[in-house]
DNA sequence: ACCTCCTGGGAGATCGATTTCCCATACCCT
DNA sequence: AGGGTATGGGAAATCGATCTCCCAGGAGGT
């Protein structure tokens, strides 16, 4: 078997409780030759603390763990990494869960994370409706704490970007550069970001604004929308797309249609995930400020209490202009 | 504080003994009765096992681990899915951990999972050399399986793909599509995985086979390339890219340059992630068959003993013909 | 009527580390 | 020299669930 504590204190000939001092170090006052006996004693026994065990005592487990809907949009794992940093920088580990998109995988991802796994929890819930029971069982027993979008009666504090002032900032900008006929591509948001934002497009352009709504946020779903926006093209000047697939999907379909970008039609997107930049033309984009995100949320769960209140926190939005809207070429 | 079992027990009128076997489902012979009883008991406390003493007690999770360089690899991202659901499949959840491509990070990132939060790990070792240390010491505590690349002292069966097989199915694929100046695209290997594919090419085409090796695995990296075959576009009639993201580099950079891919030059890549698909033209590919690799290597992990063998496994590729490789137009 | 066998269920030990007392020793001061 | 105060370190309780005995009682056999 591995070495237990006991035998590294029999080792160096100190009690049990010594050997934790030293080894947890909580060493309040051990006497320094003690400390490098056990010390000593533990290395040649090649002794690892069992977790299982100190958890049992403690109640902690020294990491936090995220749960995402999934992992292939790149969004998400570009927010894992801003997460992944701030907790390492405190010497910690993160864990990650991906929900395959479905409500009920969720609830068990969750269930087990929280469940002696880890100190605290950030959630990206994967519907609006359906993720909040699961997200408010599991608060009870840990901190857990909502990212990007939120899920009703949830009963947790959620840390997100501010879409309304995010497509504010789009429009502002679009109308800067001359364009008057914008339009709106997004799906049938089931997440919150994606009802958010349609509802402040709405809020900011009423009748004016066209929108082209999508069953699915799909690059499949932006090639379809951009079928669409080329047969109403005499209306619409720009786009918003309300997520970076989305965008894909249409500047393709407008390329072969021969329809140019940005000089027919400005297009914008969300959440600036690497492969905006590498497009053909580059596109404009909504950049989620994911550090001062990741620094807050994690301060949160630090903080427990903090994290048992239900309330949205918003962070705001950065623009991040590249070809696609058209600046440098006003008309 | 929440419901203990012991609580649960004295509800039901039971010991916790009797209780334990209801809950934890191991209820050799206990009456219906009782068993119901214990059932309502539970459910009216909320009761919820404490997973961190059921850990000590038993020394087993219910979980399963994996590590992986980067999610910000596609690839990697597929290979999480696979293993995901085969795990799900048996009722069991999966946690992730992300490496940072940093050995340092990966070795904390697998001594945390192996320590008391999971009952096997699958790791996909950041680099040949530098990962094995830590593997080592991990299999001391639990089954590890290496995955996709493997790293050497690492004292443990690795699932791998046939790298071999695979470029000479590329290579067969191209002169039977009559290509002859065939051309490498790689980066100086530090994973497994490339070195193998550098060495299959050598072994196939010799002196005949030019190479074109990069610093690293990057679109950048990939654009460079482009501009390298350009200049010996005479000699080169086909490129094999060693990896994804360097193909979508090569190809967008000869797109620009007005070398017509596949007519001037012929294109292939490895790994067939989602976006390899929707380039212009789509680019053929090696696909690794994950399902049957994550299938072997969650069977390896239950039977342990055979984790326990320095060993690799090879499946076989499969390739996916797309334009990219000119098949359908033979010269 | 008595013995054996089987089954259900309880008491208590156990997993391994932490932590709360509490005692012993040494030091300091008057 | 005697009393008071730090300070180091040990014994034992504790975290919560599981599991190994082992016993009681009923069924079945002769």
């Amino acid at each position: 078997m591995t070495a237990r504590l006991v035998d590294v204190a029999q080792l160096a000939g100190v009690s049990r409780a010594t050997a934790s001092r030293v080894i947890a170090g909580t060493p309040r006052n051990v006497a320094p030759e003690l400390v490098e006996r056990v010390e000593r004693a533990a290395r040649e026994l090649g002794y690892r603390t069992n977790q299982s065990a100190r958890a049992l005592r403690t109640g902690t487990t020294g990491t936090f763990g995220v749960v995402v809907p999934s992992l292939a949009n790149p969004y998400f794992v570009q927010l894992i990494e801003a997460l992944s940093r701030r907790v390492r920088a405190d010497g910690g580990v993160l864990v990650v869960s991906d929900a395959a998109n479905t409500p009920d995988i969720e609830a068990r991802e969750i269930d087990t994370l929280v469940n002696g796994k880890v100190d605290g929890l950030i959630v990206v819930p994967v519907t609006t409706a359906e993720s909040g029971a699961a997200i408010k069982a599991a608060a009870a027993i840990r901190p857990i704490v909502q990212f990007d979008r939120w899920s009703e009666g949830a009963g947790t504090v959620a840390v997100t970007m501010d879409n309304h002032a995010a497509i504010s900032m789009l429009i502002d900008h679009l109308r800067g550069l001359g364009r008057e006929k914008i339009a709106l591509v997004a799906a049938e948001q089931s997440s919150s970001s994606g009802a958010e934002r349609s509802a402040a497009f709405r809020d900011r352009l009423g009748e004016a604004g066209r929108a082209i709504v999508l069953p699915s946020i799909t690059t499949d779903a932006g090639r379809k929308a951009g079928r669409r926006l080329i047969r109403m093209r005499a209306d619409v000047d720009a786009v918003v797309c309300a997520a970076d697939v989305l965008a894909i999907g249409l500047v393709t379909t407008l390329n072969r249609a021969g329809v140019a970008v940005p000089d027919d039609v400005a297009v914008t997107a969300f959440d600036d995930t690497a492969i905006l930049e590498v497009l053909d033309p580059p596109l404009t984009s909504i950049r989620h400020p994911l550090d001062a995100m990741a620094d807050r949320a994690i301060a949160l769960l630090h903080g427990d209490a903090a994290a048992r209140e239900e309330r949205v926190e918003r962070f705001a939005p950065e623009l991040v202009v590249r070809a696609s809207s058209g600046a440098g070429r006003e008309r």
